[in-house]
DNA sequence: CCTCTCATGTAAGACGTTACATGATTCA
DNA sequence: TGAATCATGTAACGTCTTACATGAGAGG
């Protein structure tokens, strides 16, 4: 299990509480991960329990906004992820997607409602780059594996949109000629 | 859940059986779905409770091998696997990694251990495309949802490719200068 | 006062993975 | 005879998601 591993590495950055791993999670890694509290505190009491954090200060409700439990890397926490750092990774990547899935089978279904889904999906990657845009300069201030990281996301963001867009326009045109014109439609696109 | 829909989907070529279900899966769309057993069968099962499959035949062992269920679409079945395909999709693309997640990190680690384990990546990106290329040829039998699809993945295999190869050269060049000369080989990658 | 964001947590259930059990056929 | 592939399945375990419960502080 990995989530585990994703939180003593932020740890690494600073001491942290539960609800802003999650916000962290979300913002600079959540092309690749979904989180949620369920995860979060389970694993955080766990991580507990084997000794790899110690929970250092709780700031009591009144103060300034609700109680907050900070957690801090042990030395323990620190070996074990330096372990796990340099393991062999297990699997390999799954961009395993709802709307891919459906799009291979689009074929058994209207082709109108096929467009319109597809639709849904461009404007959808249009506004996932425009955040992704906005959020670009907070990359710049951390090291140079999160920045390729952060650089490899919008490009695949930007690349995805391209391909929606060149898959809806060869979908459109599906009838006049399903040999040469998309042939030519394909390699137009492949040439980018 | 959408397994089913997948194997709903499947059987709207033909009638299979589980194991055949399996291959199938892992050949089309093994880059955004991993399969086992432990899905497939039970999932049959209650496909086939639910009405949307029925077992059609079962070829008893001792004649072409083991026996096989061969299963069929039902009426019921198309309809349910019609009403998914309109409907839209739940969640977007989750690139989930072990990989790319510990790279996040590898600024906590040792950078020659990085470096080694970007090679292996770099080793099995490019027995991937291999292997992928191989296989290009079979696509070309299906429709063009299909097709698409299977440039996509090709595509995104190249791109994390290149992506690997520009973050190695990035890295081992790191100490000589941290702004002029890694933007400008940010640049020559983004320019592709 | 009401709603939003901040903050912590649990429980139930859905989903996925791994390991195991079984047995026939094919080919060396 | 032994190993590989074909074929079906289950049980245990681990992970992830969803929904719920609770409550403080901030701002309109």
């Amino acid at each position: 299990m990995s989530i585990k591993y994703a939180i003593l590495g932020l740890l690494h950055y600073r001491d942290m509480y539960g609800y802003e791993i999650k916000r962290h999670i979300e913002q600079n890694a959540g092309f690749m991960w979904a989180i949620n509290y369920g995860q979060i505190y389970p694993n955080l009491k766990q991580l507990k329990n084997e000794g790899f954090v110690t929970l250092k200060e709780v700031n009591e409700a009144g103060k300034k906004g609700p109680s907050r439990k900070l957690y801090s890397l042990t030395q323990r926490g620190r070996e074990g992820f330096s372990q796990w750092l340099s393991d062999d990774p297990e699997r390999f990547m799954l961009m395993r997607d709802p709307f891919f899935l459906r799009f291979m089978f689009f074929g058994f279904g209207d082709r109108s409602r096929a467009l319109e889904l597809i639709d849904d999906q461009i404007r959808h990657y249009e506004e996932q780059i425009e955040r992704r845009r906005e959020r670009m300069a907070r990359w710049q201030k951390f090291d140079i594996y999160v920045r390729l990281l952060a650089e490899l996301g919008v490009d695949f963001n930007q690349r995805i949109l391209d391909w929606l867009k060149h898959a809806r326009k060869e979908i459109s045109c599906a009838e006049e000629d399903s040999t040469t014109a998309s042939a030519a439609r394909r390699e137009e696109w492949k040439g980018r």
